[in-house]
DNA sequence: AAGTGGTCTAGACCACTCT
DNA sequence: GAGTGGTCTAGACCACTTG
């Protein structure tokens, strides 16, 4: 009776509570339990998977810590949104107003340059995980704060998946990329990898971003990742480097 | 009967766990459960503060995600040793041989150039939660990579609980210098905070380094913490721009 | 008032480490 | 084998949110 299907057997080194959050992880990204909705209660779950409730629980608080949950306490436990304030601002300190800590952050308006499908590199294709022939939709856009050009965007988004962004007209973009996302395209964004570097810009960027050529600049590149850990957009980054100023915090 | 000292009242409020976990967190900070060393075992931890195993481990979890605590299992629970691996270098990817995860990190050779004892800045004494009157350490010193300097850094330690530092030879200095914190100190670094921005490099610091004046530059502003989260550390950093390189994750 | 997650108990047994 | 932390149970009751 060890084998039977939805029967707990003693588990091959594994802990019952790591098993219960494989499964529920499988239905977050199958999208079975679907992004921003609330999953059955705790003791349903429970009952369901024939443990206590205490594991139950601890199954919850994996997911929970993974980022894939969240808990409100008297309402429910809820599928995450998804990323939403991850903008490259945080890596830069722009015009007079700093916002220091309690005023809402200043959205700056975008204006989108390019966008159209294209063959990825063969660093690309690998790091997006596609197969030979994919292809995919490359967008150029410069952000602006109240008029003034202050950061140059390309984004690489596999094509299949972001098709409904190969034909949304630019002026039905948002501002926020990844709820747009989430709704277009039914992608969640919950981690991302910012690799930060330094150099100068050549003229065709300097030009873009009003500065002169051969100004320093921050060159951010970035893996977003999805609910199932696959990496489903690629962006690099330019800003001017002296406008450059990041909080990193050890341990 | 709800407040005799050493029986569990109802709580105001406050979950039992967390007022235990507030209760340790002082033995830890007052040093009575010294770093490094293993704390009593939860069965012992429970039956002295009359709760259930459970809850005593709800405690002890609280204290290990702010990372005052490891847990291993078989061997008990310790008191955090602190950081060591907080090196500047994680910000740069110097010389030919990066370290592709897996070769040991590549420690530098640092001189010591200049070491005394001052007042600090209004600015400093604030950061450092000082009073009028306080002195400080202050130690600038280079730090080289296979003979070729690479780093340059100026430290304000405060001064009566940095003494020993103050009199220890140069060459008795160690090249991680949180565990040095540790030894000669007895001050336990758990937590710091980064701050990066860019610049140019003065005639002074670029003959430090080796690069010609203007060259450009990171410069990394360092609030380190101790057991009690009191700023015990003021570091700034200056290294070479085009060897800046740095991963930040979201989420 | 009903339903949710959060806290807490008093055990039992398992997995790992060291002697 | 003794001692440690890790898993799990089957409850009870509390705190918060919503209708």
């Amino acid at each position: 009776m060890g084998a039977a299907p939805g029967f707990l057997a003693p588990a091959d080194g594994v802990a019952r509570w790591a098993r219960l959050a494989g499964g529920w992880r499988e239905r977050i990204v199958a999208g079975h339990w679907p992004a921003g909705e609330a999953i059955p209660p705790e003791s349903e779950l429970a009952r369901e998977a024939g443990v206590a409730l205490g594991t139950a629980r601890q199954a919850l608080s994996a997911l929970v810590a993974e980022g894939l949950l969240e808990r409100v306490h008297g309402r429910g436990t809820f599928v995450t949104r998804g990323l939403a304030q991850a903008s490259m601002l945080r890596f830069f300190r722009f015009g007079p107003a700093a916002h220091p800590d309690g005023s809402p952050d200043p959205v700056p308006r975008s204006r989108i340059l390019e966008r159209r499908p294209l063959r990825p590199s063969p660093e690309q294709a690998r790091r997006l995980g596609l197969a030979a022939g994919a292809r995919v939709l490359r967008v150029r856009r410069v952000r602006r704060l109240e008029a003034r050009p202050v950061l140059l965007e390309t984004l690489w988004l596999p094509l299949p998946v972001f098709e409904p962004l190969a034909v949304l007209a630019p002026a039905e973009w948002d501002e926020l990329l990844y709820p747009m996302y989430s709704r277009r395209c039914r992608v969640t964004i919950v981690r991302a990898a910012d690799e930060l570097s330094f150099g100068t810009l050549d003229a065709a960027r300097a030009a873009a971003l009003g500065l002169e050529p051969g100004a320093p600049a921050v060159c951010v590149e970035r893996e977003a990742f999805d609910l199932a850990g696959r990496c489903v957009e690629l962006r690099t980054t330019y800003g001017d480097a002296r406008d450059f100023r990041y909080r990193a915090e050890i341990r």
